[in-house]
DNA sequence: GTGAACATGAGAACCATTCTCACATGGCGG
DNA sequence: CCGCCATGTGAGAATGGTTCTCATGTTCAC
């Protein structure tokens, strides 16, 4: 219950995961290269964007684009949901809200939109990071 | 009740902002300066770049991250909403939700997050693309 | 074990955006 | 109306995240 990919399993590949699974926030590309790098998992930065965009394919991953642009990813759940983010430390709480998504789709259908899609975060300041 | 902006009026900035207010859609920074020149208005990159900061500042304009991390931009309202967004053309509809706004703090306090925020846009082919 | 298919990594390439700096311009004081 | 100077402008260089290239290393099915 823990593979839809048919990708060959690399070194590389598992430990990127094996870093995301403990990691509860979003973290840059970078950050996760560099994170790899402390543990001492020598992995190139192109096959850590690589293995971020398979595992984003099959949805095993979530994408947020920060302000300037910057891409951070973090494991998540299969299932629709948005994020309660951490704006200082990335911490990142799954949410669901079955009222916007059904709202979402009136609203569309009002102004004469097909195929509907939606994005939402909500950004604060963890508990932790206030104190 | 149209210049909140201390800053001088130099004909590209007219000209950008002239053209911004005949556009109902999302452009590009390139894009938008593709248009200029179009209309043989002769303004440099940087000086799209600099005059859309400045409008975003004074909140005359808003900006949209794509997926592919290019910022988009449109003039709007200056009061709270969110879009709903032709993911063909462009085009995008205001539309203001304070249920979502008073969910988005309930469920933030919820979770021990202070200082909420949040983002979202609705997306879809308008009547006109679907066609 | 072998081979074809695929992953890896170092560095180059890309591209949106920002910076630099020499020059032009606008708007105010006289 | 004139000149000064703070500020805007533009061409091109620099930046920085992300993707591409290609020679090499690994994986997995048979």
């Amino acid at each position: 219950m823990n593979a839809p990919s048919s990708r060959p399993a690399t070194r590389q590949r598992s430990a990127l995961l094996a870093l995301l699974e403990e990691l509860d926030g979003f973290r840059s590309a970078q950050e996760l290269h560099g994170l790899l790098a402390e543990r001492g998992e020598r992995v190139g930065l192109a096959t850590v964007y690589r293995g971020l965009q398979c595992l984003v394919e099959d949805g095993r991953v979530d994408v947020l684009r920060g302000d300037d642009g910057e891409a951070s990813y973090r494991r998540c759940s299969t299932v629709h949901h948005h994020h309660l983010v951490c704006r200082v430390c990335g911490r990142a709480v799954e949410i669901s809200d079955p009222p916007v998504e059904r709202w979402a789709r009136k609203v569309a259908a009002e102004h004469g939109f097909a195929d509907v899609g939606h994005r939402m975060e909500l950004f604060g300041t963890c508990a932790d990071c206030a104190g």
